[in-house]
DNA sequence: GACAATCTATCCACCTTGGATATAGGTGTG
DNA sequence: CACACCTATATCCAAGGTGGATAGATTGTC
């Protein structure tokens, strides 16, 4: 038996989890401007709750996921109370396999005939 | 504001909800029979505990997502202990919702690079 | 001057989950 | 013959994720 995958060792991923790491593929964010994404381009219909929010970057520190960036904006559109964050390339990569993974629940789906149109 | 449809107050629908579903979507089956399906098409990948499936069971009949049938099949091949449940109209509808909702979801992954072949 | 938005963080209650446990008959193996 | 596993249902517990409330401080808007 070969050891366990650590990166399929995450999966499923929590969903807020998932939205996390879709918000910063495109740019390094601070929390506050990752709720705003996730509701942005999920046009309203996910809104991560704060506790959701921080407990779940938590997670992801401690988890490799992520890492804090110290490299800030100019300091004429910064805010000192921001935290940036940055995705890993492991973080990438879990992201990757949930999104095989998720891939796969929706093949199913449409087998079973509950995906009637992409949209 | 219009009356929250009561479909898509369900979701996201629960991983083994779903299943669950799908898996009754080609027939009627009992809940022992529900678990080796499961496990039969996502080739292992996904395994419900008893305790998630007979407590999503009884969730579901109160949902009205699925009914307990009492056709059963010819004797020689029954088991008394069984009980056979059928999905509704309204648990298919709210499996389309949770399709095209998942759907939607890996429609974001892929747009972020995380849903690299369709496997 | 009040209110909303920005920004982080913690707490609580609720829900879902896996795994253990219980019960019990049938089947297979050493 | 004993032990283990499969079938079949059901309940309990601990662990984890979630939304919403709460908190506190600053900035922007009517």
């Amino acid at each position: 038996m070969p050891p366990p995958d650590p990166a399929s060792s995450l999966l499923p991923l929590p969903a807020a989890t998932l939205h996390i790491l879709m918000a910063l593929a495109v740019e390094d964010r601070h929390g506050y401007a990752i709720l705003q994404d996730v509701a942005a381009r999920t046009r309203g219909e996910v809104k991560l709750g704060p506790g959701t929010l921080y407990r779940s970057i938590q997670r992801m520190l401690e988890q490799g996921l992520i890492v804090e960036v110290r490299e800030r904006p100019a300091p004429e559109e910064d805010d000192e109370r921001r935290r940036y964050y940055r995705i890993t390339p492991f973080g990438a990569e879990v992201a990757r396999g949930e999104g095989r993974r998720l891939a796969e629940l929706v093949k199913l789906a449409r087998a079973s005939g509950f995906v009637t149109r992409p949209a």
